[in-house]
RNA sequence: GUCCCCAUCAUCUAGCGGCCUAGGAUACCGGGUUUUCAUCCCGGCGGCAGGGGUUCAAAUCCCCUUGGGGACGCCA
């Protein structure tokens, strides 16, 4: 997740200012980089919309690596060592990183001491590796998390010492679990995938994680173009963020009532169909006015496309889950076949209309709307709470409000 | 232990010396709207870690203490 915000940020930083955004893989560790894992992070950036313009694996760049590494060997800046190579720390004097967040950090140099550049199997160290990519891309904004800033005077000395010029730094404050411990796998981290798992948007996501360390004014809510439009360096935060998804959830209901509706449909589609009472085909043939209408309706009391999926079931030809027990009396029952006889010849088929024939009806036989309300909803939508009465009905379409009415009304007394 | 960073409500934060008896958002609690629920609107709860300075004036600047985090690998 810190990856993630770290990513957002560069690539927000990037297209604001309309730079190249460059994605490299730092694989210098086999053991902590497979196929898997560099895979989990291409996906979850794509998922999150972090489009890349170059794309780069450090291990790809070995032989320049190896230009750069003797070139210090031949100069006397580094030297070998039980088979590695190792980089000449200065020991008098300080290492300054000028931080574009943070401002000027002074590092003793004494404190440093001489690292290893190069293992002994031949390949190459990370914060050796980081330096040369990044004076061979012309890497100009180093942003990266709090904990490499003590890496930094390491990176400084070698970029000076490789002769090339030190790009700017800003080092973001880390993302901390609810136990104030830096996120991690063991500390309740949840990769970026598993929210796409639990129904969060992509754009709630990105929302969110700029948020966490970033700040505009009052405002709460924005939209992948406004974060691009707006963001800015200076608007960084310096401490360390909490990562508690309670504002996470509203943001994603912000997001999906914000959502265009066709999309919101095929974002929500998978979920519909995964628990298997609604079937393909019952998606492709149900008239998309049903699906749309009733989307609009219902994802203003969802938090998730879980929530969402789960409430759009009632919208298809399946037998109702109830989440409340429909409970319709001996005295509803007839008047709730009346309600159905009624709206078999409703035209059109829409909330007015229905709302007028449904009373109509129902003062034929002596009773009024809330007389029959409740049962009537819990009949159709198998819940006591949702939508406007009138409105859902008309979403679900005549035939299977009738059906379910009917059916409902048989059941009396039970 | 050594070094580094940080410090405003439970959480995310605004604040860059006077506009602050500290503003917004989430969460929570009330009220309104809604035939229901949600949305929405209104209100409430709740904080400048502590102590010294500097200044006419400090949440804002400086120092100390405390607290939290991070780094000290032939990991990144």
């Amino acid at each position: 997740m810190g990856g993630a915000r770290t990513a957002l940020f560069n690539w927000l930083y990037a297209r604001h200012q309309e730079g190249t955004f460059i994605l490299r893989i730092e694989d210098t560790d086999k053991e902590r980089s497979t196929d898997a894992s560099i895979e989990e992070i291409l996906e979850s950036m794509r998922w999150l919309g972090l489009d890349w313009d170059e794309y780069y694996r450090q291990t790809d760049r070995t032989d320049a690596h190896l230009r750069a590494a003797q070139d210090l060997m031949d100069r006397g800046l580094a030297y070998e060592a039980d088979g590695a190579w190792w980089f000449r720390v200065p020991t008098e004097g300080s290492t300054i990183v000028h931080d574009d967040l943070l401002g000027d950090v002074t590092f003793p140099n004494d404190l440093l001491k001489d690292f290893v550049i190069r293992r002994s199997d031949g390949s190459f160290i990370y914060h050796f590796v980081v330096v040369v990519d990044d004076a061979d891309m012309e890497i100009t904004h180093v942003i990266r998390g709090d904990d490499h800033l003590n890496n930094t005077p390491k990176h400084v000395l070698l970029f000076q010492a490789l002769g090339r010029p030190v790009p700017r730094f800003v080092h973001l404050p880390m993302i901390l679990g609810t136990d104030r411990t830096r996120l991690s796998k063991r500390h309740g981290d949840t990769a970026v995938l598993e929210y796409r798992h639990r129904g969060f948007l992509p754009e709630a996501m990105v929302n969110f994680l700029a948020k966490l360390g970033w700040s505009h004014g009052d405002e709460e809510v924005f939209s992948r173009q406004a974060l691009i439009a707006l963001f800015s360096l200076d608007e960084v935060n310096k401490s360390g963020a909490i990562f508690e998804d309670t504002k996470l959830l509203w943001l994603n209901q912000q997001h999906m009532k914000l959502a265009d509706l066709d999309r919101l449909l095929d974002l929500v589609r998978p979920w519909i169909l995964e628990p298997g009472r609604v079937n393909e085909e019952m998606w492709n043939t149900v008239d998309q006015e049903v699906l749309r209408v009733g989307a609009h309706l219902l994802r203003d009391r969802c938090k998730t496309l879980r929530d969402l999926a789960q409430a759009m079931e009632l919208l298809f030809d399946v037998p109702l889950e109830p989440i409340d027990e429909i409970i319709v009396s001996a005295i509803q029952a007839p008047l709730m076949i009346a309600v159905a006889e009624q709206l078999e010849c409703t035209d059109p088929f829409d909330p007015e209309s229905i709302e007028r024939d449904m009373r109509a009806a129902l003062e034929a036989n002596g009773a009024t709307l809330k007389d029959v309300a409740l049962a009537s909803r819990l009949a159709v939508t198998g819940r006591r709470a949702g939508p406007g009465l009138f409105e859902i009905l008309a979403a679900i379409g005549r035939n299977l409000v009738t059906a379910r009415l009917r059916e409902a009304a048989q059941g009396a007394g039970e």
